[in-house]
DNA sequence: GTTCTTGCAAAATATTTGCAAGACG
DNA sequence: CGTCTTGCAAATATTTTGCAAGAAC
């Protein structure tokens, strides 16, 4: 069983083939990947099994969903053990010339409190301006 | 000339019939709207002279867009005159229940620094969980 | 054999553009 | 007149579902 099946198992889905294409490939990314381009960079896979995967993932909390800003989802694994609560989450930014987002895996999102009766369960703190490469 | 007109004029915006009703709408509303929102409440507009009216909007920075977990983009009125600045943001609850946005105009987005070279231009801080009326 | 998974096709949802007619200055 | 704006229609893009065949248990 290798480290990707564990993953998955330990997340209680079943390791198919197609969810650890796809897994991988979520893990081999240094940055959030949305449905098109898994579609994209998995050529073998149908869409709507991709979809379903990505479906079942958020299901089991494997992954999270991150907006880039266009109203594009990406996906990105979850870093602590099955799990995406608030303290797990890092930030993002966006780069409104390349289109790119980049993680600060070491740089937890700030978490402010809100009033009374509002359970946040998970947040997303996404920045966005020109990155060093557009930047000229 | 209306409240509304001037604040088209001073943006830059020649003010027509359907960019104040547009404007109004989002003036009116306690949470940002996306689209098919507005195409919803305006009945009288067409969804591309609404889809129009808000790019033009965004790039005389009158509003800015918020993404509100499902991959739809919802626009919000810029507060600063004519900005839309990092200081300027405030932060959004999203419930994962009712799929409803909530502002928190009173709570400023706090800010992390980024490494140098990424210039910030302004961001997108999105609590998600469950409101207090989905709570029971 | 019963449930879970997959691929194909197609529906549903959302965004964006082409174009001609009309409004505005 | 020349430019800006608008509505209609249609093209894109994106997400989601129905269904039947196949795989897994």
């Amino acid at each position: 069983m290798t480290a990707t099946e564990s993953i998955l198992s330990e997340s209680g889905i079943r390791p198919t083939s197609n969810r650890i294409l796809v897994l991988k490939e979520l893990l081999d990314s240094t940055r959030p990947l949305s449905l098109s381009e898994l579609e994209k960079n998995i050529h073998t896979l149908d869409k709507s099994s991709i979809f379903r995967t990505l479906s079942t993932f958020l299901e089991h909390h494997l992954i999270h969903p991150i907006e880039d800003g266009r109203g594009i989802v990406r996906y990105e694994i979850c870093h602590g053990t099955n799990s995406c609560t608030v303290n797990d989450m890092h930030v993002h930014f966006y780069c409104e010339s390349c289109h790119n987002v980049y993680c600060f895996e070491d740089i937890p999102t700030p978490i402010v409190s809100l009033p009374h009766g509002f359970s946040i369960h998970t947040l997303n703190y996404m920045l966005k301006g020109i990155c060093p490469k557009c930047e000229h």
